[in-house]
DNA sequence: CCGAGGCATCGACAGGCGTCAATCTCCCGG
DNA sequence: CCGGGAGATTGACGCCTGTCGATGCCTCGG
């Protein structure tokens, strides 16, 4: 332990009261962590660029090369995390991406760069 | 082996030609899994929120709740992602943030809804 | 020249996460 | 009513990662 005296504030001088509460911080890195894996970036791209705008699970484990029980846990993965939406069409479930979701994630990591920033406490959660 | 005739396109019709190709999206995963830590964003925040735009690791190891290493090892991986810049100052090791980082991800998140997006293919990348 | 202190590195441990094979459920077509 | 197929769930395995304790390096003050 050796304790540590009134000397604590040696090389700065701010107390460094960040603005990120750590309940928020928590919250904020389970988004990015949804988004942070190639298979689901890919997905949502492959959701992205379909000319409908949605995509059957079918239709995605081939360009993705993973099998269906994993291209099945990254779509409801991205649903829980509020990028993308579930449609249960007759023996298909159809997925398509919220617009505006990708869209709030980044006005919070632009946000982070200014001090005292608006509201960057709740958000990427509609 | 009930082989796979023309009935492939059962579902969907697209062959669903995704815009992120495997390589960039392992790249942007990586910088994404940067950010994805609940650690690393409230000391990007501190750093921030900082007066001089620095800080030193000593300076972080009590608002973070961590060990001296831990943050040493997290820094290490801000700045190996490119979003902190290390400073030998004497004894002490400051820390920046790199302006324009967090800038060009919000850029590559956005441009991901965008259907033939413009240069998302080697963006977050300084 | 030598002691002290801040920081990086190493080794180890626990937990989480991505992946797949196997199985189950549900819905449609005949 | 029954068979087939698509999707979700379960269990297991292996890898990666966050965390800490201990140690080494490097710089500064005396």
């Amino acid at each position: 332990m050796l304790d540590q005296p009134t000397d604590a504030a040696a090389c700065a001088s701010a107390p460094l009261a960040g603005g990120l509460d750590l309940d928020d911080a928590v919250a904020l890195a389970q988004t990015l962590k949804a988004l942070a894996d190639p298979a689901r970036l890919r997905l949502l791209s492959l959701i992205a660029g379909s000319s409908t705008g949605e995509a059957c699970v079918c239709d995605l484990t081939g360009p993705l090369g993973l099998s269906q029980p994993t291209v099945s846990h990254h779509c409801k993965v991205l649903v829980d995390a509020g990028f993308l939406t579930r449609e249960k069409r007759g023996v298909w479930a159809y997925y398509a991406l919220i617009p505006g979701a990708l869209d709030s994630l980044s006005g919070v990591l632009s946000s982070t760069g200014a001090p005292g920033g608006p509201t960057a406490t709740s958000a990427a959660r509609a």
